[in-house]
Parts: C-alpha cells; sequence; structure tokens
RNA sequence: GGAGAGAUGGCAGAGCGGUCGAUUGCGGCAGUCUUGAAAACUGUUGAGGUGAAAGCCUCCGGGGGUUCGAAUCCCUCUCUCUCCGCCA
C-alpha cells in the first residue's frame, strides 16, 4: 500500500495520479490526511498520559518499598483517574488507527510516469514485436484439435476428474511439460536467479502482503478449514519469503524463481477465452521475483523484460511487448509490461508473461527493508515477471509449428525433450 | 488426533511482578596495536510512532485479562520440540 507520510506530503500529486488511473475514490486522499492527523493527535494525548502514569506507578514502587503505604494509595488514586481519562482515548485512537488503514488499502499504487493514458486494453501500448511470423499450411488447426489429434491433452478427462479448466496432459503432451518447465527454470537460473519451491497455500497474512487480499479475494480458491488460500502466482510465497526482514545492502538485489502450478477461480469468465488452454483453473507457470534497492527498480525491470524477451525468442514464436495503460494496470502495479505471443490458428494474441514493478507497495505491507550506505531503513522495491505461463505457450508452440507431419519443436527444446518434433 | 515441555534482540542463552529495551557469549561495525592481516584489548550494535531536537510512547510468538506497575502471573490462539497414535 502506499506511505502514509507520502500521501501527506503530496496530497494532490496522488490524487492526480489515481485519477489518472481512472480511480474513482479520490476523496480517500484526504480523508487518509485527516485520519493520519487524528491519529497523531490522539496517540500524543495518550501518550502524555502515559507517561505520567509510568512516572506515578514508579513513585509507587519506591514508596511501598519505604514502606510508605498512605502516600502510595494517594498515588494509587490519582492513576486510576489518569487511567479513566486515557481509556476514551485509547479507544479512539485504535478505531482510527483501524479506519486509517482500512482506507489506505483500498488505494491502488500509482502509476509511474511514462504509464500510457488510457482505460482499455485497446489503450496499450506496443512497444515492439519480434519472432517469426509463421505461414501456416493449409488445414492447419487450433491447439484444441492438435491436442487431440496427437494425443497430448485430453480436456474431457479432466471435467470428469475435477471439472472444466483441469486438463490432464498425457504422454508427449505431459513430457513437454516438462520440458518447458525445466528449460525455463534452467535459463533463469543461469541469468543469477536461485530456484526455489515453495508451498502451493498460504495464510492471509501472505496473501495480503501481495495484495491479493483484500481486491481480488473471489479469484482465489479457499480452503475454510485451515485458513489457508491456493497460490494464484508463485509471486505471493516467494515474495513472501522475505517479508518482516531487514536486508543488507551487499545481499541486493535478491533474485528468486520458482515454478509453481497456479490456481484461480476466473469467475466471470466465459465462452471463447475459455476455450482450450486459453484460460484454465489450474495451470503451470515459472516466475522470476527481484527484491531491489529503489534507484535500481526501473533499471531492473528493464532488465526483466529484455529477460523474458530472450527466452521468447528462443522459442521461436511471435510475439510483442505492450506497455499497459493506467486503466489495464493491476492494482499493485506501478508500471507492467504485458507479453503476448500470436496464436497463429486463432489469430489472436495470448499473455503469456506479466512483467512488473511494484515500488514499495508490495514491501510496505510485507515490510521488506534494507539498511542502505548511511545506515538508514528503508523500504526495497519488488519486482516479478513469469517466465514463463506454460498453457498459452504450448497453444502457440502447437499451432504456429505444425506442419503437414507433425509438430516442429525449437532447438532450445530439443535436448529438453529429447526429440525435435512431436 | 492424545500427553507433556517450550516460544526473549542476527544467533546462542539469562532474566525474584517495580530502577528491563532487557545480563552474558558469539556474530556485525568502529577504534587501538600491526607494513598489512590474524589475535588481543576498547567502544558500539533491534524495530516502530511522535517531535526541529532533547525527550516521550510502544514492542520479549499473536490476542485478551489480573495489577498502581507484566518479559515475569492467568486465559486463549498459533507455532516448535519430546513421547504415543495414524500415515505418504
Amino acid at each position: 500500500m502506499l506511505l502514509a507520510g507520502f500521501i501527506r506530503q503530496h496530497p494532490e500529486l496522488v490524487k492526480e495520479r489515481l485519477a489518472f488511473r481512472n480511480f474513482k475514490e479520490t476523496g480517500l486522499v484526504d480523508e487518509i490526511v485527516r485520519l493520519d492527523d487524528q491519529r497523531k493527535k490522539l496517540q500524543l494525548e495518550s501518550d502524555t498520559i502515559q507517561s505520567k502514569i509510568n512516572a506515578h506507578s514508579k513513585e509507587i514502587g519506591q514508596l511501598m518499598a519505604k514502606g510508605q503505604k498512605a502516600e502510595a494509595e494517594a498515588q494509587k488514586q490519582e492513576v486510576a483517574s489518569l487511567k479513566n481519562a486515557q481509556q476514551p482515548i485509547g479507544e479512539a485512537l485504535s478505531d482510527v488507527e483501524t479506519a486509517l488503514n482500512d482506507t489506505l488499502i483500498r488505494l491502488p499504487n500509482l502509476p509511474a510516469s511514462i504509464v500510457p493514458p488510457g482505460k482499455t486494453p485497446d489503450d496499450n501500448l506496443t512497444v515492439r514485436e519480434g519472432g517469426p511470423k509463421p505461414t501456416l499450411p493449409p488445414g492447419s488447426a487450433p491447439h484444441w484439435d492438435l491436442a487431440k489429434k496427437y494425443n497430448l491433452i485430453d480436456f474431457e478427462l479432466g471435467n470428469k476428474i475435477t471439472g472444466s479448466g483441469f486438463p490432464v496432459y498425457i504422454g508427449q503432451g505431459a513430457r513437454l511439460q516438462r520440458a518447458l518447465i525445466q528449460y525455463f527454470l534452467d535459463y533463469n537460473t543461469a541469468a543469477g536467479y536461485t530456484e526455489y519451491m515453495p508451498p502451493l497455500m498460504v495464510n492471509e497474512t501472505s496473501a495480503r502482503g501481495t495484495g491479493q487480499l483484500p481486491d481480488k479475494e473471489g479469484q482465489m480458491y479457499y480452503v475454510k478449514e485451515d485458513n489457508f488460500y491456493l497460490i494464484p502466482t508463485a509471486e505471493v510465497p516467494v515474495t513472501n519469503i522475505f517479508r518482516d526482514e531487514i536486508l543488507k545492502e551487499q545481499d541486493l538485489p535478491l533474485r528468486m524463481t520458482a515454478y509453481t502450478p497456479c490456481f484461480r477461480r476466473e469467475a466471470g469468465s466465459y465462452g471463447k477465452d475459455v476455450r482450450g488452454l486459453n484460460r484454465l483453473h489450474q495451470f503451470d507457470k515459472v516466475e522470476i521475483v527481484q527484491l531491489v534497492s529503489p534507484d535500481r527498480s526501473y533499471e531492473t525491470l528493464d532488465e526483466m523484460v529484455t529477460h523474458v524477451e530472450k527466452l521468447l525468442l528462443s522459442l521461436e514464436l511471435p510475439y510483442r511487448i505492450l506497455r499497459l495503460c493506467a486503466g489495464d494496470m493491476g492494482f499493485t502495479s506501478a508500471l507492467t509490461y504485458d507479453f503476448e505471443v500470436y496464436s497463429a490458428a486463432q489469430e489472436k494474441w495470448l499473455e503469456v508473461s506479466s512483467v512488473s514493478n511494484f515500488e514499495s507497495f508490495q514491501t510496505n505491507r510485507m515490510k521488506i527493508r534494507y539498511k542502505d550506505a548511511t545506515g538508514k531503513t528503508q523500504l526495497l522495491h519488488s519486482l516479478n515477471g513469469s517466465s514463463l505461463a506454460l498453457p498459452r505457450i504450448l497453444a502457440c508452440l502447437l499451432e504456429n509449428h505444425q506442419t503437414a507431419n507433425g509438430i516442429r519443436l525449437p532447438k532450445s527444446l530439443h535436448a529438453y525433450f529429447g526429440k525435435d518434433s512431436l
């Protein structure tokens, strides 16, 4: 969440940036300033009384030691009246703090200066395109037909076992999944990312830390018995590794990568958006996360974009990089680049990675900090991206590389898959 | 799931209800010594709120209670360890 101190200092700037994001309730900004004023005032009052109580209590101890019971009793009376005066102030303070926090958590991140204006995906800015554009042979098919033809994925079987959006990968299909995961992880660790295997369920505090709660409550699978959430992305457990930590400057930057299945309820999705591998309730993804000093986060974002771009190039897929407009960005992000690959048979672009800088929005919630060169403790910046999400990559590999006698695999996968085609 | 023990600063580990934000050791940082390093010695070393600063306030797993006063007593939750049960 945003820092209350920053909002106090720049209320108009905050309102302007929130409005740019098409956030309607900019009045919350004034509300926050007002609540924070109250908080300070009440805290000062309460602390002043507490200070007196502490002094009296200390004296009572000394009087008791000297056996001056009568004087001690008099002091006790004094403390009792102070506590009476403090009680309503303390209650008001606690109410104000709760209200302040509840309000702060409703504000999305401020968009970075280079975020393009706009409200819908149509307003996103195409930064660049790359990769080979295929010319499909006659009789070419969308991936759900190819998956059936080569017996790679059984969607109906998934329906039987669980429900829609839970496909079953079979034989070469399963093997290709494994090959992609292995390839992506190796690619990331070669670039200096440390591999993690985190839990697939997280507690409420972790879900709150990365901002899934309260924003996306209904989008996560929830285990009521234990109050756990199934992770919608490895970002959640991996970023939370460093929650409540104060890191040393020489430990930075921290680079993490993790393969996990991801679980999303995708309430409200329908129609051709969910056909085949386009949108699933469970899918595999390899994620990259970085924690860096604030002055380096945008440089790091560019590095991560290049990192993902090279990975896509190695898969020989046509891609484009979009800088998301203010209205299309996620709640927690300051700047996001989406990667889309072209699904040649469907003739549509599919998002396969989303690389974002959250600045201190997440680290403020999670209290991920470091000691800078001057010894001052300050918040780190967090970034993450997919490198990469598997299903749509698989869809595009199948569609774009289909030939009359099989599906050709890009060179980068030959060793991992053990064959050059399927 | 049952029985018992425990949770204190980066780590280890003290702490009679009052002067404890907390003894001590290790680690970290700075200095002395040294050509340099090591060793030794000296000092220093948690976080947050408020304030220009001095200071004041809060935090000893989380929450609640008793008390003039709680790291210390009580309740509760979570977690860890030991034993038993179940089990990949």
